[in-house]
DNA sequence: ATAAATAATGTTAGCGGTTTCATAATCTTT
DNA sequence: AAAGATTATGAAACCGCTAACATTATTTAT
């Protein structure tokens, strides 16, 4: 049986209070007695159940964290960037990927609220703010925002949008595609946003297609890229898209970038693997994770906010497809 | 405040000891006074605080999973496999990636046991069995035989090698390379075990190269390619490795298959989307997952295992690399 | 009708900690 | 030397729940 407090005490011939003073380093006890108590500690093996004692404190030292799916490469790498940070903070994560599936984010709700998590990180399109704000907790929501009132960390979509835009532009394209991502997310309207306002400042327009950005339509891309003609540039809003549309151009017998010039999203190992290796816009998921957390904790220990929407640069990788 | 269990109880004018036998279903309580504090629960919004719960049971509902690293694919499909089945058990994850870092593996381990995990599964290279023995705890592992006294899922290796060599021999091929993963893990030689025993049948033998499975050595590679001469045919350990030779075979002017062969290993969807689209050793990640959940289930209640190291099926998927 | 069995509910002692309060010992201060 | 402040320790209540045990009400069996 694993030793309890009382135990410790009792070997130490002290009370359970001063063992507790001594491991929570509170309060008076005598050099002495510490070091006594220390070392029994040592020798017993005595770590002190992390249950019992957020059942008192109520910090359970447990944040909670919430993203669609668990085995996209882009979550993966959030919650690693996160959990990071939260170990070094003494953090431990419970996660929920909800398959986009509006009852498992409240059943997980449920569970974490069980669990007195201490904050939480939400990643997915979460459909019901109010169950959020009823929690009473710190939350914050990742790569997007929820509400208003929620901070948050996001990337810099507009700016993604722009750089894009202005690498194409610079290489001369006027005849340009566009393969974004869904519409009901918002860093889809906020990268076209960027994209387009800058072609616009330039006379030029483009082609928009949403597309699944994950599981992309390899049907549907081929015949687009079939049907059109002159095309000189496309936009991907990921690098699995660019990944796919670089292929089939490659199969087209098309040279790239000279004939058609393509930049991606997300600058993904797989991105500069591909040969030609992919021109890509760089947001570094892995930071975002750990600053969620950051701001997560800020928020748990009351302290002042900065900034309540934080907005992550992102930059452009030059590489051989623009 | 969150309304507790003696909040429940005075309000229904009842015992809290009721209260718990309705919440707990178990022992008697008159259909009556059930429906009325049911209605009263419902009412208040209370949810059954599961660290107090715990702390009486000594069933936390926690798992803890330990991945070297959760931003990588294979370990992020692995725990969407398992937090899936543990969801439905209504088991919650906690996780940990070790980085591969000795330190961290112990640090959690205490974590853990802080947290009354009631079990354990460990898809990292884990180092420290006494440890871990010592937690009182089922433990698994998954991907890997860590000891034999320790039940495991993994995926079958050796078939794995044995499909892509029966394909290379019925290509033809004579000239065979391998890329395989670091010695240092079981599942490398197994499935160069596989791969090599079913050349050896045929009087053939091939040529073995320690790679890194997920960050490839893109310019040892490189030179490996351009030395051999008439190599007809490539053994991949994982699909990004085979990704990075199919583009430099094809720089190179290669045809494949016909001019030389490659076969990765995983079935990623990479592999799908490359053209011309690898042909590769499916393994079901996402299922051992399931299944490792599954088993660690099974010892945690005591169930008797049919089986105590699990091999998960794998199978040749044919495209176009060979 | 009475004993025995079953059903319904309450009381209370933990689970393993933290924390308030009380008390005792030691150190200052004038 | 006495009063006051500081340091050191322990007793006990409590966090929110479960479960063993006790008690009473209701059935069932004889």
């Amino acid at each position: 049986m694993k030793p309890t407090i009382r135990d410790v005490a009792k070997k130490a011939n002290v009370s359970v209070s001063t063992v507790s003073r001594v491991i929570n380093k509170k309060g008076y006890v005598h050099e002495h007695t510490k070091e006594l108590v220390e070392k029994i500690i040592e020798e017993m093996g005595f770590i002190p159940n992390q249950l019992a004692r957020s059942l008192t404190n109520r910090s359970s030292k447990i944040v909670g964290v919430i993203v669609p799916h668990i085995g996209h490469a882009f979550y993966g790498e959030l919650l690693e960037g996160i959990e990071v940070q939260a170990s070094i903070y003494g953090y431990k994560i419970m996660f929920c990927h909800t398959q986009d599936d509006p009852k498992r984010e409240l059943e997980y709700l449920q569970f974490f609220e069980q669990y007195n998590i201490e904050g939480l990180i939400i990643a997915s399109n979460f459909s019901n703010t109010e169950k959020l704000l009823e929690l009473n907790i710190p939350v914050i929501t990742v790569d997007h925002i929820l509400d208003e009132t929620i901070p948050s960390i996001t990337s810099n979509n507009i700016k993604g949008g722009q750089l894009a835009a202005k690498k194409l532009i610079d290489r001369g394209c006027k005849n340009i595609l566009v393969f974004r991502g869904p519409s009901f997310l918002l860093t889809t309207h906020e990268r076209t946003t960027g994209f387009i306002t800058e072609l616009d400042a330039h006379g030029l327009h483009a082609e928009i297609y949403d597309m699944d950005l994950i599981n992309p339509d390899i049907f549907m891309i081929g015949e687009i890229i079939q049907s059109k003609q002159n095309v000189d540039g496309i936009f991907c809003f990921s690098d699995t898209l660019a990944f796919v549309v670089v292929n089939m151009l490659k199969e087209k017998g098309l040279h790239i970038p000279n004939d058609i010039a393509v930049i991606g999203y997300d600058n993904t190992p797989h991105a500069r693997w591909m040969s030609p290796s992919i021109t890509t816009i760089h947001q570094s998921i892995n930071f975002m994770g750990k600053q969620s957390f950051n701001l997560l904790n800020k928020l748990i220990h009351g302290i002042e906010l900065d900034t309540f929407h934080d907005i992550i640069d992102v930059y452009l990788v030059e590489r051989d497809t623009a």
